[in-house]
RNA sequence: GCGGCGGUCGUCCAGCCUGGUCUAGGACCCGAGUCUCCCAAGCUCGUGAUCCCGGGUUCAAAUCCCGGCCGCCGCACCA
C-alpha cells in the first residue's frame, strides 16, 4: 500500500518552500543568480513573471505610501554608490560592522562583543572598541566556550561593500546599505523644490547592498536587494499626523519589548490611537505607517492574524533609532520573518550630516502668529568710550560680540576686550519688544522601510496552493503578473483567429495578456492557474455567432458569459476591485 | 565560517556502494502534429544533461580520492 504511493510521498515530503522554489524556477519567477558559474550566495534573479510581479508590488507600495499622500510624500532616485564621507557621517562605517573573533584551535567564529558579554557578564559591551575587546579577552584569559581553545585577535567585519570612485582614484566609495542616506542628503533640495513645508516625506525604491557574512534562506536574506523606504520629516514640536484620525481605531498586533527575545510571541491587539496614547508607539506618524503597512501586507494576501509588530529593545536597534518596530509575517519554513521596519530616527541623520558637511540643514519654521519677545540691547556710548580710550576705541567696538554682553555683565559687571574693560555704564541699555516671526528647527524623521524581495516571496507563499491536485497561485488580482489569458476552445473552425482579435483588443487596452492555443482546454486552464492568471477568457462556437465570451475565475473555476464589447470597461473595473467576478457577466453552464 | 548531508536533461528521480555493457535511463514539463464544443485525457514525432567546477588515481571515472562553488540541516551570524 505504501509502496504504491511512495513517489507521491516524496512530493509531499518537500516542504512548501522547496516546492515553491522549484515552481519559481520552473515557471520563471525567480532563481539563484549566476547559475551557469555555480551560483553565488545571497543574490537572486527575477524571471519574466517574477519581474512583472515585483513591479506590481512596487507600484502597489507607491499607491499606498506615496500617491495617496500626493503633495506630501515625493519619490526620488539617488545613487547606489556614495563617497565614504557620507557613510562615515551616517555612522555606518563605524556601526555597520561586526567584531568577529576566531578560536585558534577549532576555528569557530563568534561575535566578539556577544562572546565577551556572555563570558564576563559585562554589560554595554556593544559600545566597546576593537582594542578594548582585545584587552578584555587577553586580561581575563577568555577561551573558546566550545572547545576551550585560545582566541585570536578581534577582527572588524564591515557589512558595507567597498569600492573606489573613478579610475586610479584613492577615493573610497561604499554601496549604500539603505536608500535612506540619499534622501537625507537631498532633503534640503526636495524641501525647497516642494515649496518648503513640513511635514514632508521623501520616498525611494532601489537596490541596496549588505555584505552579509553567511546569507541563507534563498530570497529571504540577500546581499543585494530592493528596499522601499519613506523618510517622513516632521516638526518635533508638532508631531501630529494629518492622516492619523482616519486610522485611530485600526488595530495593531504588537509584541512588547519584554517579549522581543522570547521564543513564543504573544502579541497584544491594540488600537493605533491607544498605542500612541499609552506611549507604546512614540508618535502618530510611526503608528500611521504601521497601520498602512499592515493594510499593505493584507492587500498582498497576508492576513491580519499572520503578521504583527515587534518592539525592538535598545540593544537590537540600529545606531540611529530611538524606536524600531519590525513587522513580521509568518512563513512556513522560517517562522516569523521581518518584511518591514519602522524606525524613529529622530534628527540623528540630519544632525550628523550638518556636522560632517558644515551645511545648515535646518528649516525655517514660521510661527502661526508672530511672538513678541523682550529683547535687551546694549548700544555703546561711542563718545564716552572714545573719550576714555582714544583711537583704540573703534577697533574694540568692532570686535564686540553683542550676544555675550548680557551674560558678561551679569557675571562680572564688565567685559574685557583686548585687555580693555568695558562696563555696563558704557552702554545705553534698551529694552524693547521684538516681533519674532519664526525659528530654525531640525526636523525629526520616521522611516518605514520594506524589503521588496521578501514581500514578493511572502506573497507567493501565501498564494501558493493546490486544488484537485493542481497548483493554483491565488495572487490578489492586482499583483498577478499576467492578468488575462485568451483561449480558443479548440484550434479549428476559425476560433483561433477570432481569439487573436480578442487578444489584441485587450492588449490595446493595456492589459497584460497571454494567448494560448496548444493542447486541451483543461491543460491550458491548469497552466494559467499555476501562474496565477485571475481570469481566463475562452472563445467558443457561440462567440462567433453572438460576439460573447466566457470568463473563468481562477479560484472557483466558475464561468460567466459576457459581450466582447463590454470586456474592456468591465475588466478595468474588475482589476480595480470595483467589480466582483460575478458582476462581469451572467453565469455560464 | 565550522560540522553533517547533498549536487545527473527545464523539473523530479534512477544509476554511484561493487569503475567498463552509460554514445547516461525514466517520469513529468516543453515544442510540432493529430484528436477535441470547457478543466493537466489519448496517439505520433521531437528538443533537451560534455553527470556542479577543477585536479588526481586508473588502460578506463557520473561512479573512487582531493580542492573549490552552490544547496539543505545544526552551530555561529543576520547594523
Amino acid at each position: 500500500m505504501y509502496l504504491s504511493i511512495c513517489l507521491f510521498c516524496v512530493g509531499i515530503a518537500m516542504d512548501r518552500y522547496e516546492r515553491l522554489m522549484e515552481f519559481s524556477r520552473r515557471r520563471g519567477f525567480l532563481w539563484p543568480s549566476v547559475e551557469i558559474y555555480g551560483g553565488v550566495r545571497g543574490f537572486i534573479d527575477f524571471g519574466p513573471l517574477g519581474t512583472l510581479m515585483k513591479h506590481k508590488i512596487e507600484n502597489k507600495w507607491r499607491q499606498f505610501f506615496i500617491h495617496r499622500h500626493a503633495g506630501l510624500i515625493f519619490e526620488i532616485e539617488t545613487p547606489i554608490v556614495l563617497p565614504s564621507k557620507v557613510l562615515e557621517a551616517s555612522g555606518h562605517v563605524e556601526h555597520f560592522t561586526d567584531y568577529l573573533v576566531e578560536c585558534l584551535s577549532c576555528g569557530r567564529k563568534y561575535r566578539a562583543d556577544h562572546l565577551v558579554e556572555q563570558l564576563t557578564g559585562i554589560g554595554g559591551v556593544e559600545s566597546l572598541s576593537m582594542d578594548e575587546l582585545n584587552n578584555i579577552i587577553s586580561e581575563r584569559g577568555l577561551k573558546c566556550p566550545e572547545c576551550g581553545g585560545g582566541l585570536g585577535d578581534v577582527k572588524k567585519f564591515s557589512l558595507l561593500f567597498k569600492t573606489t570612485i573613478g579610475p586610479y582614484s584613492g577615493d573610497i566609495g561604499y554601496c549604500r546599505p539603505e536608500a535612506a542616506q540619499g534622501m537625507f542628503l537631498a532633503f534640503k533640495r526636495v524641501y525647497e523644490a516642494c515649496r518648503g513645508r513640513l511635514p514632508i516625506g521623501i520616498a525611494q525604491i532601489g537596490r541596496v547592498l549588505r555584505n552579509e557574512i553567511s546569507p541563507r534562506q534563498g530570497p529571504i536574506r540577500l546581499r543585494e536587494f530592493t528596499i522601499m523606504e519613506v523618510e517622513l520629516f516632521f516638526d518635533p514640536e508638532d508631531p501630529k499626523c494629518p492622516f492619523f484620525n482616519e486610522y485611530r481605531d485600526e488595530l495593531l498586533r504588537i509584541v512588547p519589548q519584554s517579549q522581543a527575545n522570547s521564543k513564543v510571541f504573544e502579541p497584544i491587539t491594540i488600537s493605533a490611537s491607544e498605542a500612541v496614547d499609552k506611549g507604546m508607539i512614540s508618535n502618530e506618524w510611526q503608528a500611521y505607517f504601521m497601520v498602512l503597512g499592515r493594510k499593505f501586507a493584507e492587500s498582498l494576501g497576508i492576513p491580519f492574524n499572520s503578521q504583527f509588530f515587534i518592539d525592538k529593545p535598545p540593544k537590537e536597534r540600529a545606531h540611529y533609532s530611538a524606536q524600531t518596530f519590525d513587522q513580521v509575517v509568518k512563513l512556513e519554513r522560517w517562522g516569523y520573518v521581518e518584511i518591514a521596519g519602522y524606525a524613529y530616527r529622530t534628527d540623528y541623520d540630519l544632525g550628523r550630516h550638518m556636522v560632517f558637511s558644515g551645511v545648515d540643514l535646518r528649516v525655517y519654521k514660521q510661527f502661526d502668529t508672530p511672538r513678541v519677545e523682550r529683547l535687551t540691547r546694549y548700544v555703546p556710548k561711542i563718545d564716552v568710550i572714545r573719550g576714555r580710550l582714544g583711537e583704540k576705541a573703534d577697533g574694540i567696538l568692532k570686535s564686540i560680540d553683542p550676544s555675550i554682553l548680557e551674560e558678561a555683565f551679569k557675571r562680572d559687571g564688565f567685559i574685557e576686550i583686548g585687555g580693555v574693560k568695558l562696563y555696563r555704564d558704557d552702554f545705553n541699555v534698551i529694552v524693547e519688544n521684538v516681533e519674532v516671526k519664526g525659528k530654525h528647527i531640525l526636523p525629526h524623521v520616521v522611516e518605514p522601510s520594506f524589503g521588496a524581495d521578501r514581500i514578493v516571496y511572502a506573497a507567493l507563499e501565501y498564494a501558493y496552493g493546490e486544488k484537485n491536485g493542481r497548483t493554483v497561485l491565488s495572487l490578489p488580482r492586482d499583483i498577478a503578473p499576467i492578468q488575462l489569458v485568451v483561449l480558443p476552445l479548440v484550434s479549428k473552425d476559425g476560433l483561433p483567429e477570432f481569439a487573436l482579435k480578442v487578444y489584441r483588443l485587450l492588449l490595446d487596452e493595456g492589459f497584460i495578456v497571454d494567448y494560448d492555443d496548444s493542447g486541451s482546454i483543461g491543460r491550458r486552464y491548469a497552466r494559467a492557474d499555476e501562474i496565477g492568471v485571475p481570469i481566463a477568457i475562452t472563445i467558443d462556437y457561440q462567440s462567433i455567432t453572438d460576439n460573447t465570451v466566457t470568463l473563468r475565475d481562477r479560484d472557483t473555476w466558475r464561468q460567466v458569459r459576457t459581450s466582447i464589447d463590454d470586456l474592456p470597461s468591465k475588466l478595468h473595473k474588475y482589476f480595480n476591485y470595483k467589480l466582483s467576478f460575478y458582476e462581469l457577466g451572467v453565469p455560464f453552464k
